[in-house]
DNA sequence: CAGCATCCCCTCGGATACTG
DNA sequence: CAGTATCCGAGGGGATGCTG
């Protein structure tokens, strides 16, 4: 990317994440942790490669991120989060909790992913009751699924399935994303295609962040 | 900008804001507040008029500002951030609070404004003695002059001079900035030409604010 | 002079094909 | 699997011109 040519903060970051795809990237090396090129790629639907190769060296070349090769079970380079790369997850977050107001758009060609089905509670929402007992949600959306546990006042996500989960919660990302996050209330949420199975008063217990 | 086709609130907010230039121009309308078109332009060096304005028109599309004709006096339009579009500064504050890292490479030909010597102690620093006696401080930098008034916990910045500072900071922007924000210690900031006169036990007041 | 629109040129991004 | 090479169109930068 041309730099902006100004001293100033703002200018600067993005003069390094500026560029289409770069921030997308790092949100997946942060969801996933250490990814191989094509674990990458399936992120981020839509990339060409020759751009994900051209980031990802731009990336290393700004200290970013490091790519090793991996040891020899997997034998092919992984491409790591710097401590200045992980320095991003404010950022992400701060962008995302901004972007949430456009969830509510209906574009039914956007891709959906399991992944961010999950990171969502995580970055977007608190456990409005931290000391309650410990909660166990299923989520499903678009054949995507994922677990939400509320425990000692943190959130745990991962994919896949619970078993004996307290709450279901199963519609289109829209419905089901709109609603955890507070974009959407419960009736709208139902007019757009969610089902609630089980304990639907747990549904408090999540509600939205507000920035700083 | 083309979207990226995603149904995350990350790459919905990139489809809004991810433009070269976009980010910036919400930056001059945070620091400035209702602007014309020309100081927009002139806070923003580089940027061409025609890309000026269709960012307006596409920010306008969008909601994050408005155009209004101003009164006669003014007898042109103003361009005003939106509820929306105000609602981004938390993520411009943790970019800028990122890219200041990379605020020591030296770049000669960095344009500089007074406002981002302004805004930066108010975003970037709190006040580590918030019950502790007023504090005025006068720093000058590329021949643009700003005055830091500590003050209840709070920071307060104004363009000018300040009558009988109690500190005052002169010097190349790097240096001044760089040890207003706590990137570099007092020690390099004299060797980068800060000159400092006053009570200077009273920059430990000034403290980097923490990410999250 | 403010606020654009138009032009040219060049870089960048996107899609596809191809290779170690 | 992990990229590189190539082509083409879209977008950005800069200069200039137009309109009140």
């Amino acid at each position: 990317m041309r730099s902006y040519g100004q001293y100033c903060s703002i200018a600067r970051a993005l003069d390094v994440v500026g560029d289409r795809w770069t921030l997308l990237i790092v949100r997946e090396l942060l969801l996933q942790g250490p990814c191989r090129f094509t674990d990458l790629k399936k992120g981020l639907p839509g990339i060409a490669t020759n751009l994900l190769s051209s980031r990802l060296r731009e990336l290393e070349e700004a200290g970013l991120i490091t790519r090793e090769d991996a040891p020899p079970p997997v034998a092919t380079a992984l491409y790591t989060l710097s401590e200045d790369g992980l320095a991003l997850e404010p950022v992400l977050k701060s962008l995302g909790l901004w972007g949430l107001r456009f969830m509510t758009d209906e574009r039914p060609d956007d891709a959906f992913q399991g992944r961010w089905l999950a990171y969502a509670p995580v970055w977007f929402t608190t456990d409005a009751d931290p000391d309650g007992p410990p909660v166990v949600i299923q989520v499903v959306a678009a054949d995507e699924t994922a677990v939400i546990e509320l425990r000692d006042g943190r959130i745990h996500t991962r994919l896949g399935h619970a078993t004996d989960p307290d709450l279901v919660l199963d519609g289109p990302p829209r419905a089901v994303l709109g609603l955890l996050t507070g974009v959407i209330d419960r009736e709208l949420a139902g007019r757009l295609g969610l089902s609630v199975h089980g304990r639907r008063d747990l549904l408090t217990r999540l509600q939205p962040v507000t920035q700083d």
